[in-house]
DNA sequence: ACGGTTCAGTGAACCGCTTCACAAGACAAA
DNA sequence: TTTGTCTTGTGAAGCGGTTCACTGAACCGT
């Protein structure tokens, strides 16, 4: 039988003091070490532990991040979160983990919802960095966007993707590629994918011959994609802007017979633990996801604690060569 | 600016009605049809919207669910808690996502901060079953266990590992592994853990030759681990308690250049959806993720509603075969 | 000895919602 | 008409903390 918990009144009576003084002493404020002692050893006798919720209705904070996922399909994602979780936890504090799936819309609702659940403040991997919504969000509370950069406050560790896109259509082009497909994840009606231009301008520059159509992130729906893609008028290499996706083109190029890097060539983008164990390794655009993990928890932290608000990291990526990108055929 | 949110007396002030009356229309009892569209007007006109907060502290309830996870290194249990975070979400709960990187000491801290935070339910992949606060915690609030089963009320989602180990075992038994070493998932000291005595048990009436050895989730550990494995005297077939760990293997065998199955073969267990990506096919168990997450998720609903608590579901293997397990040699 | 600061601690009003006990009116049964 | 039951709705007391305004005492320099 789970035993009422002691609430601070009753530390209160134990010690003789008032429930004021209490929740000053159990926060360090305000009291005498002496009390303070006095207080630690009463709450501890009773087994005292403060209630979160009634905590929060009064003081107005829960000790909850809201995390914003763009698709945990996505196993880089996935790492991402996880490992954001963990360093949220380190600072004391619970991630509220939650998925738009690629969707805008189902963004904005989550968003809403979070909101409502009076998190401190909100992590997000915008879906849609454009979308009007933010800037009143950001407002409200402290925001940090992990990869896109956020109109309004909010503070952001940002992907050199120009970088990152040039690394991988350079090698590309150096490996004597020209006409390249581009799988790009699929996202409910957003327009003017920031990804596509910088795609295309940089293919523009090198004078590539791109084709750009979108894949799902989960693995059975990238294949389905990819297949559709290899069918067609194949391309000497394939580019996905993710390696999820790159995962379901090695699916399709297998259930295809054809072989890579010999009969089509793949670049990944992400660098995702499972890339170096594929026969052949996936070469891919490495983003230390450590430090972005790192980056993301300080600046939430620091955001959360009412410090500075606006800051920007900038994350490079380097490219990881593995055996997936051959030269293309003459 | 954030205008500051309606309460619930400003629309009982717009409606003439009560705070009480308000409160119950909302939650759809006690009141007749009229006053509750009245009031349904009204709130949607003042953008009323109930603060979570305060409603928890009032009913005890808070619509959070906390997911106390074994180890997120694992990719499978990765995919497990997004698939129920997704889940509950669906029944307009939150999913609060711990980790207790397989320390039980770590698992009970967070079990006990999990409930100090008040969630009206907890699901949990138990690192330690055995542990005695399992038995408090149950009856304190419904508790789904996965995997394992807890002492104390609890729903379970239970996997029949008896036949999931023999399926395993019996599959390298037939293809003439005699000589096996077991890589478990390493656990921070608990004694006597369920997986080695089935293995073991298992192992005795084929009358194999087995070594039962740990390995970490992550895969530069597991790596690290299977390094060692192989390189000592090394058995004709490695057998994984989870797909996380045989990647470790892979990528062990091929810094030592052996060929999977040529050289040694390799049996997982959970199949995660790379397993299949990989060259040769991880031959593996598979346990029905999906069922696992709808059958988790269902228990734990219906438990925080407030029905039957103790309820039981077995989730039965299948084998998967792929390339990665061939013939002993002789 | 005196006004002016600190310091430690108190009371009471919240935070915004739920819920219990009860009341008033409508309606049916006796 | 009286009594009893049902339906709607009300008032007020919580839930368990935090925080603001304030008090008394101690301490300060002059």
């Amino acid at each position: 039988m789970p035993r009422k918990r002691a609430t601070i009144r009753e530390v209160a009576q134990a010690t003789g003091l008032s429930p004021a003084a209490v929740s000053y002493a159990l926060r360090g404020m305000q009291v005498s070490e002496e009390t303070m002692e006095r207080v630690r050893a009463a709450a501890a006798e009773l087994g005292y532990e403060a209630d979160p919720i009634a905590r929060a209705l009064a003081s107005g904070r829960t000790n909850m991040i809201g995390l914003l996922c763009g698709s945990l399909e996505d196993l880089w994602q996935q790492s991402l979160a996880v490992g954001i979780s963990r360093g949220l936890r380190e600072k004391d504090r619970y991630a509220l983990i939650l998925d738009a799936v690629g969707d805008p819309a189902r963004e904005r609702a989550l968003a809403q919802q979070l909101r409502d659940q009076r998190v401190d403040g909100m992590i997000v991997q915008p879906v849609d960095p454009a979308a009007p919504f933010w800037a009143d969000l950001c407002e409200s509370l402290p925001v940090v966007a992990i990869g896109d950069s956020l109109a309004g406050t909010a503070g952001e560790v940002v992907f050199d993707n120009r970088r990152g896109v040039s690394l991988a259509l350079e090698h590309l082009h150096a490996m004597g590629h020209r006409r390249i497909t581009v799988l790009t994840p699929t996202m409910t009606s957003t327009p003017d994918r920031p990804a596509d231009v910088l795609v295309t301008s940089e293919a523009d520059r090198l004078g590539l011959d791109i084709v750009v159509a979108t894949a799902p992130h989960s693995l059975a729906a990238a294949t389905e994609a990819a297949h559709r893609t290899l069918d067609a008028d194949r391309p000497s290499a394939v580019f996905c802007f993710a390696d999820s996706i790159a995962y379901g083109v090695y699916a399709a190029a297998a259930e295809l017979g054809l072989s890579i890097p010999g009969d089509v060539s793949v670049m990944g983008y992400d660098n995702h633990p499972m890339s170096g164990l594929l026969t052949p390794g996936l070469t891919t655009v490495d983003w230390d996801i450590d430090g972005i993990v790192r980056a993301a928890v300080r600046l939430m932290s620091a955001a959360a604690d009412g410090g500075a608000r606006r800051r920007r990291v900038v994350q490079q990526p380097t490219l990881r060569e593995r055996g997936s990108v051959g030269r293309a055929p003459k």
